[in-house]
DNA sequence: AAAGAAATCGAAATCGTTTTCTACAAGAAA
DNA sequence: TTTCTTGTAGAAAACGATTTCGATTTCTTT
């Protein structure tokens, strides 16, 4: 992080020098900048010419185009946006609903859809709604006055979704955690998948005992890891393990927790499918207590990619989801809802996939 | 909502006397949100007492507003914002620049900003300046278009800040590098006293050779935090050691290659103050790939308290950077001034302290 | 009962821009 | 020359709210 300040103060060794605009717009404006009414009186023409200069229309003669453009420039004119916002209907604007802005899952996602956003010029209102419905409820009706241009949420609840079905805004769902059968735009990525894949993973190393940690919870994401686990197992003709199937509410206590209880079975797994990094990162703790060392004597996967999956002792072996391509995808697609197109295709999921590092190895009878 | 637009608009239908006034208003509000006018003619009262009723002045009597707020309900009429923003020269945005989203560090700040203006009744605009000046500069420039009511900027550059005085707007700098003579409203950390607390904790376990990671940056806090480092040995009476102090660019990989040249050194050090957390990381990195045990043979300090230092094995002992408290004091500031206000205290020093968790002891000789 | 004070309400101006829509000029076609 | 385009420019009307300020009405006071 510092180094890259480093960088940043050189460059700032060349200072730029900047050009400084006339004082004289000062006389005509209380707040110092000046309106296209006094861009227009200066330069000896309409308000409506000035306008259309600005927004390169054609009905502008060279000459004229060249004298206003002068004008504005020596004037350093900006237009006020709020007056351009009341009367094109559009802000420049879009919000985009976090439930937490403290939890770095969804950090890659802010930053997708910030990075498409900057690219069509528009700004990006971001709120953190606590995951409670009623906040996300709240903050849609209060955008709904015509102060934002689309909205992008993340793990909206069904009330948000009706609400916004409602508003009549554009918007794309992030993670949307309804039933299959929802038409809402959305993008969302194969959590299936992960799970299958990773637990395939395992069993590919000659694993038989592979525990799963993160039953209980309800969402959508989270149920369809589990069935992709189920379903590798069952692939691979083995019969399910209910006693390995742990509870877990995805923090890393929980995961801590699951592998205390793990160990403490008469025949403990070998290996633990943790539902995802941070419950891994308990299990880490478990087994680090206990003197079990990974992946000799347990093989661990993770599921998310978080960064410090990587720097985690071993490196773990995780499902990458591709959270900055779903703030991408999202926003883009909101900036074509917002253009007036059609989606031609508006439920997308973006697929996972295994990272493989040192987290994992054969079990141990296989390795003698 | 849906439902009372529809009563609306049935209501609007048969209502043959006001048809002519009725068609007018319904052709311009294409959307079918009622405006101040709609609800004044339906209350059937004027355009400007609605308005008061919105805005709780006293020149109404009980009776109307009674009757204008029941209207309002029933018709889920919120105002326009963009013509509120217009005429009241204030737009209920706030723009946060940041140097990178994809970074933790900056997390905290984000969110105690969000935290702030989220009580105030303000939105969030985000920005990524990806630590170039122009971008800011660029950035700036166009928000200076009545778009924003203030501005919080993290690591300002000095283009930056010129541009934002300039500007007229109302601006907070968070993490300010600039010289200390600089007048502008900021707010920073304790960096000098968290290096000289971090050293003197690991003097006081009695370490006698301690390393410091992070010596080349030119940045504000880096510097400071080295200096802490120095005037700690010197507090105690021990020389400086130019060869425990090790270059670094506060990535984990840099952390990672000076840890293997210091325990290249004919004498090592017992102890590493890693100068921020990410290179602590490197640390554990190298220190485990070398078979040393933290803390038993090493002992580690780190600056930041990113969170994942809590599940870091062993859990890291690390300078708290109070980043919350950072955004929210920023953002509390700010408040202030957007409501013309002055700041008794313009620049803003928030403590640092010491995380004691388990990555340091008593050098080894003194253990035994 | 008359006059003054206070409460209540609305007409009109305003914020700064965009969007018609009309007017006029110059050049092309008849 | 007359008529018809074509190209430029501007007058005026929005956009939807807030604010000013004058006009009523109601309430006190003498």
């Amino acid at each position: 992080m510092i180094a890259q300040w480093l960088c940043y103060n050189r460059s700032e060794t060349f200072r730029g020098e900047q050009a400084q605009h006339k004082s004289m717009a000062r006389r005509h404006n209380i707040d110092g900048r000046p309106t296209i009414a006094q861009i227009a009186r200066i330069a000896g023409v309409s308000v409506p010419t000035v306008s259309k200069v600005l927004n390169g229309r054609a009905d502008v003669s060279l000459p004229t185009r060249e004298k206003v453009e002068r004008i504005i420039e020596e004037y350093g004119f900006v237009r006020n946006r709020a007056a351009r916002a009341l009367r094109k209907g559009k802000t420049g604007l879009v919000d985009l609903l976090l439930p937490r802005l403290d939890d770095e899952y969804y950090l890659p996602i802010l930053e997708g859809v910030a990075q498409v956003l900057r690219e069509a010029g528009l700004r990006l209102v971001l709120t953190a709604t606590d995951y409670k419905p009623e906040e996300e409820v709240r903050w849609i009706t209060t955008v709904t006055d015509h102060s934002t241009d689309g909205i992008l949420v993340v793990l909206p609840s069904e009330r948000a979704i009706e609400q916004l079905e409602r508003s009549g805004l554009p918007f794309v769902l992030i993670h949307n955690q309804g039933g299959l059968q929802a038409t809402a735009p959305s993008v969302r990525i194969t959590s299936w998948e992960g799970g299958f894949v990773a637990t395939t993973y395992l069993l590919r190393l000659g694993h038989q005992r592979i525990a799963y940690i993160g039953k209980t919870s309800p969402a959508r994401d989270a149920i369809e890891r589990i069935a992709g686990y189920r379903a590798a197992l069952d692939a691979a003709g083995l019969p399910l393990m209910p006693e390995l199937e742990c509870d877990g509410d995805f923090t890393e206590a929980s995961g801590y927790q699951a592998t205390l209880r793990l160990l403490e079975l008469p025949e403990p797994p070998t290996a633990i499918f943790a539902g995802n990094d941070r419950q891994a990162a308990g299990v880490y703790r478990a087994l680090h207590e206990r003197g079990l060392a990974v992946p000799e004597q347990m093989s661990v996967v993770g599921f998310d990619n978080l960064p410090y999956t990587e720097i985690m002792n071993p490196p773990l072996t995780t499902i990458h989801a591709p959270r900055l391509e779903l703030g991408r995808t999202a926003a883009t697609m909101l900036l074509r809802l917002i253009n007036g197109e059609q989606l031609e295709m508006p439920r997308v999921v973006l697929p996972t996939h295994l990272v493989e590092r040192q987290s994992c190895s054969p079990p141990r009878q296989q390795q003698e």
